[in-house]
RNA sequence: UCCUCGGUAGCUCAGUGGCAGAGCAAUCGGCUGUUAACCGAUCGGUCGUUGGUUCGAAUCCAACCCGGGGAGCCA
């Protein structure tokens, strides 16, 4: 017979009966002559009850002796029960080790970041991280089905690139039989191509920036989806891009509310945006919007609600510190931990009161021209709860491959801000598919035409109207997870600074 | 490159000029329903590095190293 191995997702389909589990101790506690083993098998965990008095000397020995992360198989009889994790429960007959495991550094209390990354390759099998990590694959795998249903196909575009195709940014350079080559920033330029030759294509590659970044939505290798269709407009691609968040939402929370618990992600926001629609100004009014009294409102009063925050918690903290002397022990516990608590949250309060003024100040003094940066897009996404896409650029501070509008004064770009704080996750636009004007427009930046001579030829051989966008992978995950910062978002981050393990 | 915050036990953190501390982890013991279990005991230190001020420095000053957050740039 073959041997079987059950999972532990599938428990609840094998209540009354014996089954066979192997995984890892997530964590063990004992109590007299019952051991509690969480074990992990990385679809779930579950908890296995070991009671001396019902298995062999070998397996009690065995179940006394675990620790975290030690490998085991098991089997034993599947009940519900309410007081274990997922509501079922392992009584175990008999357990065989694996492995021991002495001193596995990641301990069930709280680590700091630099500890964790460096031990990245063992985080992921921490509660939050596996939880992440499955989101992510639920959010690719809606990608590739809202594009798949619609006609659209996959292709793959080059990683080598012989040059910077923006100009702007910093590439990673490469040496490629003696010749520079360049870590491609995008594969929008072959997209295109790849676009007129099939009409709705995608791409979903990795990317790469060289750029001295170090913040939390920033890396140096990050994931992005492109999808490039011919005979769209700007408005059509908006909508496209719309549907296509919807989409990517709505399946994540159908399929994923159980690591959405667990990552404590507040999904009212998420449930709101599937059925509202989204936010759409043109650049001039988001200036408005930043200028406006309101706005300056709006920043005045989150000052005085973090510092009346920040009053009430040292209030707290003295109150309890004069507990502490008489307080029995597990009360002098409970307010050394809550005193952590709160120096942390007054760190976080003080870095906000720093930085609010200075949001003010940009929104206030934003001049019509500039891009946005970090804070005027918090600023601007704080004041609505659906995604915001702000169109209709000034053409100088967008690309060269953008169409303009008639005036030729603004660029048909979108870009889409995430809310909450989670920043732009798309950037898109109509393509210039005039010859002439994308011939003026390369020569006006200062691009060498030999080297878009092929990206040319699509403007001569049956130029159509088109348009497209790239949503970054990472970023989207950090905001449908809820995760302050996008390297828990890829398994293995690279960023300035980290490049192991 | 610049601004800002930080570096104290294996981990998370208190300690702001006067004897180096707590919780967790580890080790030993106790406990038949634990949920980051709990209770008792034991173990645990180059206070990032170098120099300076001082009777005395984890604490003050300077330089440097490393990390977090941010600016620029961007998804």
């Amino acid at each position: 017979m073959k041997r079987q191995l059950t999972y532990i997702h599938q428990l609840k389909n094998h209540i009354s009966t014996d089954v066979d589990l192997a995984g890892w101790v997530y964590n063990v506690r004992s109590s007299g002559s019952l051991v509690f083993i969480e074990c992990r098998d990385g679809s779930g965990i579950c908890q296995c009850v070991v009671n001396k008095e019902e298995v062999s000397e070998e397996s009690w020995e065995a179940a006394i002796s675990l620790k975290q992360e030690s490998s085991i198989r098991l089997n034993g009889f599947v009940v519900s029960d309410e007081r274990s994790i997922g509501g079922v429960e392992l009584q175990v007959k008999r357990l065989e080790v694996i492995q021991l495991v002495a001193d596995y550094p990641i301990t069930p209390k709280e680590h700091g970041i630099e500890f964790l990354m460096n031990r990245r390759h063992l985080w992921l099998r921490s509660q939050r991280q596996w939880a992440a990590m499955r989101v992510r694959n639920g959010i690719i795998y809606a990608i590739h089905n809202f594009f798949q249903s619609k006609g659209f196909i996959q292709t793959d575009t080059p990683i080598f690139t012989p040059n910077a195709a923006e100009g702007s940014t910093t590439l990673f350079e490469t040496d490629f039989f003696n010749d520079k080559a360049y870590l491609a920033q995008t594969g929008q330029l072959y997209g295109e191509a790849l676009a007129m030759a099939y009409g709705l294509i995608y791409t979903f590659g990795p990317t790469f920036r060289a750029e001295k970044s170090k913040t939390r939505r920033h890396l140096s290798e990050f994931w992005m989806i492109e999808p490039e269709m011919a005979f769209y407009d700007l408005e059509m691609n908006m909508d496209l891009a719309e549907d296509m968040l919807k989409s990517i939402v709505a399946e994540v929370l159908e399929k994923y509310h159980h690591e959405l618990a667990l990552l404590e992600r507040d999904t009212s926001s998420l449930k709101r945006l599937v059925e509202k629609d989204f936010i759409r100004m043109k650049y001039d009014d988001a200036v408005d919007i930043l200028n406006s009294d309101k706005t300056a409102k709006v920043l005045d009063e989150l000052i005085q609600q973090r510092k009346a925050e920040k009053e009430e918690l040292i209030q707290e903290q003295d109150a309890i510190q004069k507990e502490h002397g008489s307080a029995k022990k597990w009360r002098k516990k409970q307010i050394e931990k809550r005193v952590i608590d709160i120096h942390t949250r007054v760190d976080q309060i003080e870095e906000d009161l720093r930085n609010i003024p200075r949001w003010k100040k940009s929104a206030q003094e934003f001049t019509w021209g500039s891009d946005f940066g970090g804070s005027d897009e918090t600023v601007l996404t704080m004041q609505f709860n659906v995604p915001v896409m702000v169109t209709h650029w000034p053409a100088q501070i967008k690309a060269f491959y953008m169409k303009r509008d008639e005036t030729d004064t603004y660029a048909l770009g979108v870009d889409i801000l995430a809310p909450e704080g989670y920043g732009e996750i798309v950037g898109g636009s109509q393509r210039e598919d005039n010859l002439d004007v994308i011939l003026a427009r390369i020569e006006e930046e200062g691009l060498d035409p030999e080297v878009f001579d092929w990206y040319i030829d699509l403007r001569r051989f049956g130029s159509v109207p088109h348009a497209g966008f790239g949503l970054g992978l990472e970023r989207t995950v950090a905001w449908i997870c809820g995760l302050s910062h996008v390297r828990e978002t890829i398994a293995f981050p690279r960023m300035m600074g980290r490049i192991t393990p």
